[in-house]
Parts: C-alpha cells; structure tokens; sequence
DNA sequence: CAGTGGTCTAGACCACATC
DNA sequence: ATGTGGTCTAGACCACTGT
C-alpha cells in the first residue's frame, strides 16, 4: 500500500513547479531525472505524462519539458447584447480584442438543424438553419471557435448569409428585421476537446474547453438565435456582471 | 510521417465510443485489443491512457475499461441573488437541490487573506477574513467545493462564524447587518483539478473543474463577499439568464 | 482460481532541434 | 554529432475482482 514511484516523482515536480522552482521554466530532461530518481524511463515519463495532463507542463520534441505559462483574456458574454452598431462587428470578441490584431476566418452555409440545435430554437429536427461557423484569432493565436445558427425563414437573403464581417453586428440586423432579441439563455459545459477541437484551437494535453452555448429570445419569447463557442482554457476567463433584480442599474466600471 | 499505431488504435476506439458501438459500456480487455491489433501492451495502454485523458473512458483495476456516462446537474448562480428568507440557506445549491438529498461539512475560520482574496474584497494582503469552506455532496456525490471569505469586521459575531447552515441565508444576514448586496461579478475559469481537489471531488482523469470566483458589492460598491466554487465538469453545467439592460424584467421559466 | 488493470524494467529505433 | 523527446517491444510481478 506504498505510492507508486511515477506518482512520488510526479508529487515531487508538482511541488518544485509550485514553487516556481524551475526559474527559467524549463525542467530536467527525461535522462537526468532517471539518474537523480533511479528509475526507469517508463516511470519518469510516467510521472511527466501526468504532470502534462494536469497542464502544468507541455513538451517539445527534440527540446525538453517546459513548466506551463498561461494568460487569460476576459471573455465577456454580455457584450454581446450591449452591442450597437459600430463599424465592426460589434461582439464582446471584436470589441474587446480592438487591439490585439483580431482575425476571423468565417464559412457560412445552410445545413439541417442537428437535435440540440432544434431543440434550443425550438424548430424539427432536420429543419434548415443558416450556420455561421467563425475561427477566431488573436496576435494569430486561435482564441474561440464560434458557431451561430439562425433559423432559415428569419434570416434568409440577409447579410447573415455573406462569409463577412457583419457590420452592423448580427444582433443589429435581426433587431432591423423585426426580430429583437431581449433576453438570453447562456449554459456553460466544461470538458476535454475533442480531436478537431485541439487542433483547431493549438491547444496541447491537459487543457480543457469551455462550450458556451447562447440562445437569443425576442419579447414574444421567440428563439431566433442559437450560438457555440468553444474556448480553450488556457487563454480564457468568462465574466459576467450581475445587478441584483430589484436594483436600478449600477454603472458598471 | 505516419500516424503512430497508438493514436491509430485511440481513432478507432474514439470512432466506436462515439457511434455507441459499446452498449453494455464495456470496452474489451487489453489482450482482447492486443490480439486483434497486433499491438504490443504498452501500445495498448497508450491509446486507452489517451481516450481517459479525454474523459471518454474510465478503467477500473481488475474489471475492466468503460465508457464515461455523464449527468449534468444545473447550476444557476443567479439563485444566490434571488434568495430570500427561507427555512434552509437558500443559495443556488441548496434551493435547486432540495430533492436530491443535499449534505454538506461546513469549516469556518479566521484566516490571513490571500493575495487574490484580498485583492478582490480590497482589503491588504493579511488581513484578517472570515473563511467557510464547504463540500457539498447531492445523494452522497460531491458536486462542489464551495469557499466564501467575508472582511472580519463586517461579519465579526454574526452567524456566519457558526459552523453550521445559515438559516437566513448569507446574503441576508449581510443584508441585514447593512451590507445588503446589489452587485456581483463572476468569473469562471477552466482547469484541471488539483490532486486535492480530485480528491474530494472524486474526479477521475481526463475530467476538467470550473472555478468560479464571486465577488459582491453593496450599493455603495463595497466589496463585501468573494465566493470561490470549485465545480467538477462530468456533473455540472453553468447557467445563466440574461434581460437586455434596456428592457424590463421579463417573466422567468 | 483465472482474468483484469497497475507498475516497473531494459533495451531499441526514430524524428527532431541544436550547435 | 549529440542530446532531446516519441514510439514500440517483450517480459515480469503485483493487487484486485470476479466466480
């Protein structure tokens, strides 16, 4: 009833990585830690690949073990509704990231609606949807992926449909067409991405996805917006400013 | 520039799990998967390592390996704005929980403030703040890990030291001492747990916690109260609503 | 008891980065 | 050329679960 050796060694790393031990970040490499700990390189690895998995560290091939550095951008949902018409689109994405380079490569197309999208607009499965699907950038490090869908009937022969920035911000134009949106749904799942998802977003073992789904509501209670984002969790932090309901609107700083 | 035989083994068993080609969840041995692939064990293992680090599968020591099932249960932290006066301490948790069968172990103390706690309740690092730590568990499953820090001052002598339910509520007995709150702000981050964390949690590998940090104001922007909620993400979706600033309260579902 | 996954070893070859 | 991490093998012992 002894721990294992991969996991005292694992223990021992954690604890230096805590203490910012390796200053320069970079750790002992695979065949040093044999010597020091007098393992096998199965064990070290062993003991690395966990440590990896808790995304505290990331490997380079050919180059060594280095001690994971993060830095969250704030992701701020409700920037979303807040938006005016600008000359960008004005999302809490493009607002917020004015000045560090944004880019956005965007594929738009008409497809079935899949069941969880169906069921959120409140349409048959199988009904056609516009889709908008946007790989996001920042400084050219992928920051969201961000999937819109609209029902086709409401958006039809609409900027919605150009693979291009929407100047007025999508919420604008529906807004314009009758169809605006006052009340939203946000629900946030947290998990590993899946295979496509990491390669889309560069992120590496032992970082996990938020997917942040938004459902838009107009004052008939109509859904007329449903969108994913998937964000990785190295580069992001949601926030979200709430005002007590019997409280008159603060200003918010 | 092949594709290691690990990976090729963790495509197709990914492949499978997602085509629910599994249905007793039951994956088949690693010598099963050794004979059918022409694969060594440890290649084996690889590939099966890989699909728990994606929380696709969990393996249990002298059974077997399955397929991951997941429950979401919501978690609306609006709820703890909208509480009022009730029989039970009626903050998200509770309230929304009240037929699971909610436990709980409360600790309270008196404890120096940490950099980021003292930063958020703007106060200086070491000053005295009043910590209740509680795990909470729904039909005896942890499902968070829930911290809140108050300035000394403001709740010295109150119930909140008492290691037990408050009755009222939180918000209310800081309410009614004169701090009632009007504001908050969230900000959730995504991570993998820390050994403790997993610990109490019972979070196996390959499953990702939200952090999400509370911070609430009074009327006068006082920060009173910064909540941390460790959340596990196989049994958790956030979720919030949202009212356009601009228009009146609408009914809520 | 037989079968399962968990741990650990020694050794080999490879692709890659660095100097 | 050397050193790094990535892949893969064969084999061993263990603790645990099921019957």
């Amino acid at each position: 009833m002894t721990t294992p050796k991969h996991a005292q060694l694992a223990a021992v790393l954690r604890a230096r990585i805590a203490a910012d031990d390796f200053p320069d970040g970079r750790l002992p490499s695979e065949s040093e830690l044999m010597k020091e700990h007098a393992m096998s390189r199965t064990t070290v690895r062993s003991a690395l690949k966990e440590l990896q998995n808790e995304g505290l560290l990331r490997s380079a091939s050919g180059v060594g073990y280095f001690v994971r550095r993060f830095e969250h951008f704030s992701y701020r949902p409700q920037d979303d509704f807040r938006a005016v018409a600008t000359i960008q689109d004005a999302d809490s994405f493009t607002q917020a990231a004015a000045k560090r380079n944004p880019t956005q490569q965007i594929e738009v197309g008409i497809v079935r609606a899949p069941k969880d999208v169906a069921r959120r607009l409140r349409i048959a499965e199988g009904d056609s949807v516009v889709v908008r699907r946007r790989y996001r950038s920042l400084d050219g490090v992928p920051y969201q992926i961000n999937v819109s869908y609209y029902p086709l009937d409401i958006v039809s022969g609409t900027d919605v449909m150009v693979p291009q920035d929407i100047v007025r911000g999508a919420n604008q134009l529906l807004a314009d067409h009758g169809y605006a949106q006052v009340r939203a749904l946000d629900e946030i799942w947290f998990r590993m991405p899946k295979p496509e998802e990491a390669r889309w977003l560069d992120i590496g073992p032992g970082i996990p996805v938020a997917e942040h789904v938004i459902t838009g509501f107009t004052a008939d209670d109509q859904a007329v917006r449903m969108v994913r984002v998937i964000l990785p969790g190295d580069r992001n932090v949601i926030t979200f400013d709430r005002v007590h309901p019997d409280h008159e609107r603060a200003s918010r700083p």
